[in-house]
DNA sequence: CGTCCAGTTGATGTAAATCAAACCCAGTGG
DNA sequence: CCACTGGGTTTGATTTACATCAACTGGACG
């Protein structure tokens, strides 16, 4: 049985050029002004695709609002979410011919898009582009190297920590201890390798431990930093 | 406990250039003929560290002959093996400026070693070079989210099934169905996400089954690939 | 010949899965 | 305004795959 049902609809294409939509979210975005000129703004409903596992990669694209999840599925329908995009993330990078991954969105969502071979051409002439590309598609992999550390040695407990403070650092809410978290617990179970029963009693537990305190299924709070940092290094 | 207990000792260089030891062993190495000028061998003993963690990223290496496995490691010693790296693999391709994993040798190994600097050298001349290198990380990347779905997802008995027709498939032995295992069950468990006593369960587990046969520790034959392939994709 | 270490096999424990039932809340429509 | 629906979430009871603890084997080596 398959987990995941799309509605069939890819997201809507507007021609606009993307720059309104481009302020700079990251440090790194400065460098890359170039970009904003070459894409386009893509309108992305909840839950629909942005592309599939095997589809031809012909785009790169930057997430300007809303999460993303990139996700594999097995035969029988069991998911792993190989990770969540947010705000200032790009996606599609890594793809070689094809993408490896499914990309849907997590809720509404606001992305640019890259046509590929602009990308490639402007790299030929700014290999400075490369370069942050390249080193987009390392991080990565490293952190899924982590991830793999994660999925094979740590408990529910420790995951379920790790996973808090990456979406934390990551999400720049102006309130560092409030996470929102758009996802579903079922997301957030097929990303941790957890049932959502499980990832369900784990948040009562850390909450129970005085860790962290649940505002709401789609927003949380970290009470005590320090234990939790130290739940996700498994110490 | 640490687990995995080093010899100090570096694996010791020598000046040689390493041209003879460069045989184009993947069909991509005929492109890059060029590299072979630029690397001298390296002999490193079993289970020493080529580099670890952490450490400034100077070099890419490539192997020879031998096996390396590449590791992150817990405060209390747990272990995960990010993966194993076979002759004509690329190891190190993928630091930005510290390597994010510990490289050890499996068993006495080959490799070349080629200075960084000379490789982005080298990539500025050569664009082919680069896009190779490239490539080379994002394979790896694309593996590492196939191994994300295995640790989360799958049982172990589809982990060693999948496990296995992988080093099949790298290890070009004369005979396709013998798989040559030069890591241990430990290695393996802490690739896999297992202990070293459920990888033994499981490979008698896959021998009554008449999947494979057990030649000795390390080494056995594949029965029934049909079977063992099916397994592999969880279906 | 004893030591050592990787591998194997057996007995028991446990974290997380599975099965099952409420619950909560936002829509929707009578 | 309230009953009804349905998706996501939560809590409880039971099962299970794998971990853990423990003991034995067998080859390598001084």
């Amino acid at each position: 049985m398959l987990r995941a049902e799309h509605r069939s609809a890819r997201g809507s294409v507007s021609a606009a050029p993307a720059v309104a939509a481009m302020e700079p979210v990251q440090a790194e975005d400065t460098e890359l002004g170039i970009l904003d000129r070459l894409g386009s703004v893509i309108l992305l409903r909840r839950d629909s695709a942005l592309f599939r596992e095997g589809d031809a990669a012909n785009c790169y694209y930057k997430i300007v609002s809303g999460a993303v999840r990139s996700c594999k599925l097995l035969a029988d329908g069991r998911r792993h979410i190989t990770d969540f995009f947010l705000a200032g993330d790009f996606i599609g990078v890594d793809a070689l011919k094809t993408y490896s991954c499914t990309a849907e969105a997590v809720n509404d969502a606001t992305l640019v898009c890259y046509e590929r071979r602009d990308i490639d051409a402007l790299i030929l002439r700014s290999p400075r582009v490369g370069r942050f590309l390249l080193s987009r598609v390392c991080a990565e992999l490293s952190e899924a190297r982590c991830r793999m550390l994660m999925l094979g040695r740590m408990s529910a407990r420790e995951r379920l920590a790790s996973f808090l403070l990456r979406i934390a650092a990551r999400s720049r809410h102006q309130d560092r201890d409030t996470i929102p978290l758009p996802m579903t617990r079922s997301d957030i179970g097929d990303h941790l390798g957890l049932r959502t029963e499980t990832v369900c009693r784990t948040f009562a537990d850390l909450k129970n431990a005085g860790l962290i305190e649940v505002a709401s299924p789609h927003e949380l709070r970290v009470l005590q930093r320090q234990a939790l940092a130290a739940l996700a290094q498994g110490v």
